[in-house]
DNA sequence: ATAGGGTTAG
């Protein structure tokens, strides 16, 4: 089947060579598939062969005994005459909206292949369908066609372009079009600033949001509900309060859309207490609020807690779907609550009928191989349905790393590079576990292999908010305009440490060094610059907040400990995987994560 | 026309 077809969208490609024969024969072979039925009929237009009697009979049965066409394709191609635009236009948008994207495209061009001239609405409506199937090339084609046919100056389908364009990923044209937009909408910005956010640019995305303040312009519920995935992202909380007072103040009504973006962006923030508050107190909750607040408590390492909420969930009478077994396994998992993540995960598949994806797998190797069971993990991923991606054998990959398994890791690093080699992060792994055994040719190995490839690393960074400015540090940052001080502070800060026990753990520098020159790098990393910088910056007993792009490694875990008890402060660190409460000398992951 | 929840790795 997948053969046929392929036979014959190469044939297609080449359609002005393609016989009469060809066509009629194509014909009846595709009765039955509609999308191809559609773009059959567009070749035989722009063939300039529509107006052969012959052929086009054939494509009249052929649409006619196309049970699989949507019923509104159906009244439409049976329309005696022309069909009126208003009837294009309505199919276009149902089959959009009812999850058709390509159809939806398809009858697009059906239309203009047969002459018709789309307005304004048709492109509202066919917009959406290309950013909702992620299709950029027809997207772009159909944007010169708006231009073309002098309707980009229309609001809505000027914004529709740039909606299509952000979903897209494609946010630089998105910018471009919003640019040159004579008038925009709320719903311009909204699109734009959304588009922003997807495409993880989210200090461009609060850039924007501040500016349609600063031009006096109104927000509403989308606008405060992209600002608050921009702030959470960014673990922004000072930006994220100000928003929940915007929508606070404007009497905005908190719908599940809003709600579900304050409980993840406090949940995201560090604050889980208030997240929970905002869900008690939210006028309406689906399987989405629950999803986000039981995925934040497993995300600040309260298993127990999410459990809970997931059986309150599920007495409140609302299914949980895939997501939410997502959020409840990695809960288990930061926690290594091994049985308990085998119990849900059978739950999952025989209760609720829901088909493991690789993410639920990856939580599980995860789950097995921070436990230190990684003979049970190999075997796990040997039952699995579907085949492993790279990201369930870096579970693995990541235990190896923890239990020092150089073997196993070599083993499955090969696996693991067969999949993803343009990851850096793959390679930078296996060189810390042949480091961290001191395996230096090991290293040296992994080093080569990335540069033969081409493929480098991106740099590590942790963030802190000050008076609602974010400050980035990357590893030995020293633009900072307060660098001199904060390595300072540092050095004094590390005397303190030593005399109350500190021992700098020196196995996660990963180059061969002397332990002084190895004790020296491990100021540097970027979380403590973070921290120093916002101890010296905030009042005495202040919390503070950090975000890292990576996990903590070891040593800066055990620092953060003694820092947080030496100038007593709590510190809450969110780094790529989850966070860590940092109080009086013990951190809330249990030294496990 | 625009909006909510997710795993793994450096």
């Amino acid at each position: 089947m997948g053969r046929v077809d392929h036979h014959h969208s190469k044939t297609l490609l080449k359609p002005f060579n393609q016989t009469l024969q060809t066509l009629l024969s194509l014909l009846n072979l595709h009765s039955s598939s509609p999308r191809y039925l559609l773009h059959l009929h567009a070749v035989i237009v722009k063939s300039h062969l529509s107006h052969h009697p012959f052929l086009l009979t054939r494509l009249a049965h052929a649409y006619l005994s196309s049970n699989s066409l949507s019923p509104p394709t159906r009244i439409l191609l049976s329309f005696p005459k022309r069909p009126p635009l208003f009837l294009w236009n309505e199919t276009i948008k149902a089959h959009a909206r009812n999850g058709r994207f390509r159809d939806s495209i398809g009858l697009y061009d059906v239309m203009l292949a047969r002459g018709a001239t789309p307005n304004e609405f048709t492109f509202t409506f066919v917009l959406p369908a290309c950013a909702a199937a992620r299709a950029v090339l027809d997207g772009r084609r159909i944007h010169e066609h708006a231009v073309r046919f002098g309707f980009l100056s229309n609001v809505f389908v000027a914004t529709a372009v740039v909606d299509m364009y952000g979903k897209c990923g494609e946010v630089r044209l998105a910018r471009k079009v919003f640019d040159g937009m004579s008038q925009r909408g709320i719903a311009s910005y909204n699109a734009m600033i959304s588009g922003y956010v997807s495409s993880g640019k989210c200090e461009e995305a609060i850039s924007l949001f501040d500016q349609m303040q600063k031009l006096g312009l109104q927000y509403d519920a989308t606008t405060m509900v992209s600002a608050l995935q921009a702030s959470a992202s960014l673990g922004a909380l000072q930006k994220g309060r100000w928003v929940h007072e915007q929508v606070m103040s404007s009497q905005m009504e908190i719908n599940v859309h809003l709600g579900a973006a304050l409980v993840n962006m406090y949940a995201r923030c560090g604050c889980i207490e208030e997240s929970r508050r905002i869900f008690n107190e939210m006028p309406r909750r689906d399987l989405i609020s629950w999803t986000a607040i039981i995925c934040g408590y497993g995300m600040h390492g309260l298993a127990e807690d999410a459990e809970l909420l997931f059986n309150q969930m599920v007495q409140c009478g609302v299914m949980p779907d895939s997501i939410t077994f997502v959020g409840v396994l990695s809960g288990f998992s930061h926690k290594g609550m091994v049985n308990k993540g085998r119990e849900y995960f059978k739950k999952m598949t025989e209760e609720y009928y829901i088909k493991p994806t690789l993410e639920h797998y990856s939580c599980m190797v995860d789950m097995l191989g921070r436990a230190g069971r990684l003979e049970e993990a190999e075997a796990f991923i040997r039952t699995m349905l579907v085949d492993p991606d790279a990201g369930v054998w870096g579970g693995l990959l990541n235990a190896c790393k923890i239990y020092g398994n150089v073997e196993l890791g070599e083993r499955v690093v090969e696996e693991i590079l067969r999949l993803d080699p343009r990851n850096a992060g793959w390679y930078v792994l296996m060189s810390n576990i042949y480091a961290t055994a001191g395996l230096w040719n090991g290293v040296a190995k992994m080093r080569l292999l990335m540069k033969e490839r081409k493929v480098s690393k991106y740099p590590g960074w942790s963030s802190i908010e000050i008076d609602g400015h974010r400050h980035v540090f990357l590893v030995f940052d020293r633009s900072h305009p307060k660098s001199e001080e904060i390595y300072r502070f540092l050095k004094d800060l590390e005397e303190r440490m030593r005399a109350a026990g500190y021992v700098a753990e020196t196995k996660c520098v990963l180059v061969n060094l002397d332990e002084e020159a190895k004790e020296d790098m491990l100021c540097g990393h970027s979380e403590r610059l973070a921290i120093a910088f916002g101890i010296l910056s905030t009042k005495e007993g202040e919390v503070l907040r950090v975000i890292k792009n990576l996990r903590v490694c070891i040593d800066c875990h055990t620092a953060t400990k003694f820092i947080s008890k030496i100038v007593g402060r709590e510190i809450i660190v969110r780094d790529a995987n989850r966070f860590h409460h940092f109080r009086d000398g013990v951190c809330s992951c249990g030294d496990f994560w």
